[in-house]
DNA sequence: GTCTATAACGGGATAGAC
DNA sequence: GTCTATCCCGTTATAGAC
């Protein structure tokens, strides 16, 4: 068998076991065993555990960006030198994960579930890999995102592009809850048509005004720490 | 040192490590080295890790869930015989989580990051002992939202919950990756804000206009919302 | 009831034959 | 490059002393 077969085997096994197991509870043992391959060909091609999860996640993280990011170029070529149309920037950010389900290798949404899972891993080092692949897209689609609500602080649209993310993740990446919880049934619906509640949810939320003050009900802390506006703020 | 003492040292150090580091990378050495008991105290008192597990998530959901049907109980009775304010749903379900951050107990959000560690972990067991934990308030908090927004089909309104959810969890309970993204800077904000910021984006997400492929026997939404590029995306 | 000591197991990693 | 065999460690769990 090829060196390249026995890597890419590899890597499709483990990045389908992650996805669906999460990280620590896949066992390179259970990897190579439905990979077929031997235990000791993850050492030789990857050198680590860890260094597997960074090639699987870095793996999937370059055509996904670069398809996002094509995604956005066109919807401000479009918008010539006015701001984007904020559907085509959320469509953009959050169709080409949702997507891949039609790419027969990451049926089931394996591609989303392995972003939630990485996502959700408490371990720096997964954290760190994270960063330096998705901080550069993330910084440019809230650029344009600013450029399309420009009423709101940039912190703003940060939190809020945080809470869709997170709400990709949860509902979507991570589905052992979602569908069981409130018996509305166990199967997972149609991903084009969550992808569709989700951009409706999150543009909804991206264009409500501005926040200001405190939710009642919450008596402040005495200001040791964070104070409200700008403070810390953005570059 | 009293049975009790001992109990309650694992159940808070456990509490705290699980919250920070995720369940599995928590091990029991670490959880009795720290809370100064004996390694073999854990499977006396719990019998075993998972249980151990679900104790304190069920320790932290118990007054959780008093107090959210407290608020809601509330929230319904200043309405009367009409549908309750969708600020005060969402401020019940939303706040007392993040306002724990008050009781010194859950300093730094820990009671919140516990949450979001326990959704995310892939764990049959984990999920099953939400499940029992949670299922019954999320029920009648739909059926307060369904009252809300009557316009909105019941599984819609679930799905933009679990949006709402999922940003919270996302971006709250597991801080490794929001503050440091974006250069926004290391610190996560007051959670006070966070709970503004949240309450209002959920709260626009909920009463956007119905998703196209929902069930509700409704009007469709404008389409000038639904151009999603790539083809394969909706249907 | 609590702790010491250890069992029983599975994990990741590695040396060395081929 | 690949595989066999093995190492060493940390894990949960348990038996038995106190």
């Amino acid at each position: 068998m090829s060196e390249i077969e026995t890597r890419t085997k590899i890597l499709d096994t483990a990045e389908r076991l992650f996805a669906v197991d999460g990280f620590a509870s896949t066992s390179l043992r259970a990897i190579t065993r439905e990979a077929k391959v031997n235990l000791a060909a993850v050492n030789y091609h990857f050198g680590s555990k860890s260094r597997l999860i960074e090639e699987v996640l870095s793996r999937l993280a370059t055509p996904l960006n670069k398809e996002r990011l094509r995604l956005l170029d066109e919807a401000e070529a479009r918008a010539g030198d006015g701001p984007p149309k904020l559907d085509a920037v959320l469509a953009a950010f959050f169709g080409p994960p949702i997507r891949t389900r039609t790419d027969p290798r990451y049926a089931d949404n394996l591609l989303v579930r392995l972003l939630g899972r990485a996502h959700a891993d408490p371990r720096e080092e997964v954290q760190q890999v994270l960063r330096r692949l998705f901080s550069e897209p993330f910084l440019r689609f809230g650029a344009a995102l600013r450029r399309c609500l420009p009423h709101l602080a940039a912190e703003e649209i940060f939190w809020r592009m945080h809470f869709g993310v997170g709400g990709m993740v949860f509902s979507i990446a991570i589905p052992e809850a979602p569908p069981r919880l409130a018996g509305i049934g166990d199967k997972t619906p149609d991903p084009a048509i969550l992808l569709e509640r989700l951009v409706v949810f999150v543009k909804a939320g991206l264009m409500a005004p501005p926040t200001m003050g405190s939710v009642s009900g919450d008596k402040p802390i005495p200001p040791s720490g964070g104070d409200l506006p700008g403070g810390e703020g953005l570059r």
